[in-house]
DNA sequence: TATGAATGAGTGTTCATTCAT
DNA sequence: GATGAATGAACACTCATTCAT
């Protein structure tokens, strides 16, 4: 692929993520291409439909998700914290496109996907079972329940790390006696 | 109103409420007239618009919503208890069509919606606060934002008593020593 | 017929033909009805569909106009008076509707229209004839052209006595030495 | 633009002006579009709306007026001359679609509009002053007057420089000694 | 007989997608 | 490879007309 091709396909999908995020999930693909700076017909050129289009965006958030995740596993944070610093990081990504990222059902189109999914819930779980063993996070909830339930939470458009709902989530899976 | 008139109008709302469930809130007008078994014009006399349609999809349950909230509030039942009924009876409405049940902001045509809004958070106000009396729900979160708070956990398409996420929103909310 | 009926026949037609005037030819039935204060129902059981409508206000403004010639004919003017009144009172009368009043070509439905037509160009060339035995009418153009002529220049919408287009075709046809 | 977007332009305006002189205004667009022979896609595409395309029609209608009025006033025909060519190309052209062609009042969309107006009317006022010096055209109406009674006769659907209409405006307008 | 609710074909318009330039 | 013009199916909505109440 050549670097100009490449250059157009990352700007199609980050200027295509903000639209969505901005205007919610109804955006016109001429209008995609446009606030890009390209003809749509460039824009189907790299993907072949709108579908393909979210998926990429999709697959986009989710690496970004891996990479950032993988980089806290690296740092000398607790569990706890790693699971917090994760989740502020999907609220600032389109992940809510997708419509349920964790259950990864929604787009079987993508070979990648299923394994970033799995992935990321790998990084999730692994700083979860920390928290756990750190007794910060209650035990009575399977580690794979409390992910599922992060996600629910924060992959909602407009999710805020901030927000009343995650606030309340997260005292909810705190460890009673932490 | 004549009574066929009112018959058609309740079979449209009803009909579309459960079509925006099962099928997304893209359903054509086309469509949910031919569902409820009548022309679309017809539609269309009830309801001006698909904005229309959609809020007295929401008036009606909200309004659902009110007398169950009423009847509760009448019966012999806990605090804690009759938010957690209430709270069922959210997930089982469509509630989620009309965006956030609480800020209302969202469909300013119709003048009940704010005083039916109004009348189902008073009921849930007083619900939380006997709870907060009656020591099962936290005090340190004011009644007001709990509501808030239970209304995102509750007015998702999809949402379930049962689910995870409410169920932990439930427990984030009890009193730490109940 | 019975008494009431009659009088709703003729509420609807002239409140018809005011909104046509008011608003243009794109008013719907249903309005129509409205403005008359009666139902679709009672509308379309006086006249069958809208194209009898109208016809129906033709042949009304036909007969007032008629009416109007007459008598003005039975009183003592001269002839290029009673033109001049007739064309007045035809600028007061929906004659616009009826795309070519004086062809009588548009409107086969209803027998009384040509006949009517031909009555009021009756009319109106008998006081063409009159005025142009008095000299004041040019006799250079026969009286039958006059009064297409004056058609054309007074069934417009919005016609008026003191248009300047009026005015000049007057002009334009008095006779040069009067 | 493109040399065959231009042209599907221009095919466009010609056959939708044809059209509505020939069936009046109500023509639909998907008519329209089938007797150019392309998609309504493209129709909109150039035309956002229906308006538009009037408006487009109307402007393409006083360009080549103007140009015609202004290869006229090179030439060397007198006053009264120069106004009989440009009102029969007036009624060869489908100005009556825009209202009025004086009052430019009507269509508002287009900033070209009331500057083709002023300039047409500039060209028409100019001939008819110029008549009038020579003594041909009536001098006790400000040419200004003229102009719009001539607009009225002969930007009427159907209008032909032959009409008795225009015949006899364009008497009443010949001042009386020539 | 009067009413107005119901009907559904038809209109303007949008937008994902294809394809000539 | 990039462009944006062309396409047409699909949708929201209107309104003349019919028919149950």
């Amino acid at each position: 692929m050549r670097a100009d091709a490449r250059r157009n396909r990352e700007l199609i999908v980050t200027t295509a993520a903000d639209l969505f995020v901005e205007r919610g999930p109804e955006v016109s693909m001429e209008e995609i291409a446009r606030a890009a700076g390209v003809g749509v017909g460039t824009l189907y050129r790299h993907f072949p439909d709108r579908r393909a289009l979210v998926e990429a965006i999709s697959v986009d958030a989710l690496q970004r998700l891996l990479d950032y995740g993988r980089a806290v596993s690296e740092q000398d944070v607790s569990g706890w914290e790693a699971l917090r610093l994760i989740v502020r990081r999907c609220t600032e990504l389109p992940l809510a496109l997708a419509t349920s990222v964790t259950g990864g059902s929604a787009l079987p189109g993508r070979a990648e996907l299923p394994g970033l999914v799995q992935a990321v819930n790998a990084e999730l779980e692994w700083a979860a079972a920390r928290a756990q063993r750190e007794g910060t996070l209650r035990r009575d909830i399977p580690a794979r329940e409390v992910i599922a339930l992060i996600s629910v939470a924060v992959c909602r458009p407009g999710a805020r790390i901030d927000d009343p709902l995650v606030r309340v989530v997260f005292d909810g899976l705190r460890a009673t006696g932490a």
